[in-house]
DNA sequence: ATCAAGATTACCT
DNA sequence: GGTAATCTTGATA
């Protein structure tokens, strides 16, 4: 057997990396949770980095606490948190222990499992062709959809419930630049990414 | 103890 | 385009 695609997780050095290059390089990547026998996957496309140290706009700002601490831990943990009293985000965190940077999963474009993540979204398995752009499109929609809130958050993405599988690296081409979403500081960085054709996007 | 803000979404006009 | 929903967190007293 020959030239046939490796799955391979993306292993603890990928996170451990400056959290921009991490947060450009996931796109396109796979990620992939398991509930018992099911398994919900998708491919993301789009992201924004939160870097601590120099970024006003990220938890990890003003130092270490008790709902941030995941984020100081080294690359390659899962941190999600709760917001607005109705939403769930979830981050990727990127670079050395204390760092305090994470990458914020966006929009996913869904591959696997989609009609429990329509009945999550919609309340129904059936939905039309369509309504797939919409369950995964922005970053309360993908927790609702993969069903990730709190009890997930300090989960080690190179175990086996959830996990990002490798994919070829995309052209420079392919990547779209700009201004983060929906902050109140920092606004001016240039720091979300996303595939420039995705119909997935969350805007 | 109290309070304001929040890495959003759905639904309204 | 505007805004209600809904509750946790972190800051201040």
């Amino acid at each position: 057997m020959k030239n046939l695609p490796t799955i391979k997780k993306l292993p603890r050095k990928f996170y451990k990396r400056p959290v921009l290059k991490v947060a450009k390089d996931l796109l396109g990547k796979i990620i992939v949770k398991h509930e018992g026998r099911k398994i919900f996957a998708g491919r993301i496309v789009e992201v924004e980095a939160y870097d601590g140290r120099i970024d006003e706009a990220s938890h990890s700002f003003k130092g270490k606490t008790k709902r941030n601490e995941v984020m100081f831990r080294e690359g390659g943990y899962f941190y999600v948190y709760f917001t607005y009293g109705v939403h769930h985000c979830c981050n990727v965190v990127t670079g050395e222990e204390g760092h305090g940077a994470a990458v914020l999963i966006r929009a996913i474009e869904p591959i696997e499992g989609i009609q429990t993540m329509a009945m999550r979204r919609f309340g129904k398995r059936k939905i039309d062709e369509k309504q797939f752009i919409n369950l995964t499109n922005g970053p309360g929609k993908i927790c609702q959809a993969f069903s990730f809130d709190r009890t997930h958050s300090g989960l080690d993405l190179t175990g086996s419930k959830v996990y990002i599988i490798d994919m070829p690296s995309l052209k420079k081409s392919q990547i779209g630049i700009s201004k983060r979403i929906g902050i109140s500081k920092s606004t001016e960085l240039p720091w979300r990414f996303f595939i420039k054709n995705s119909k997935y996007l969350s805007r």
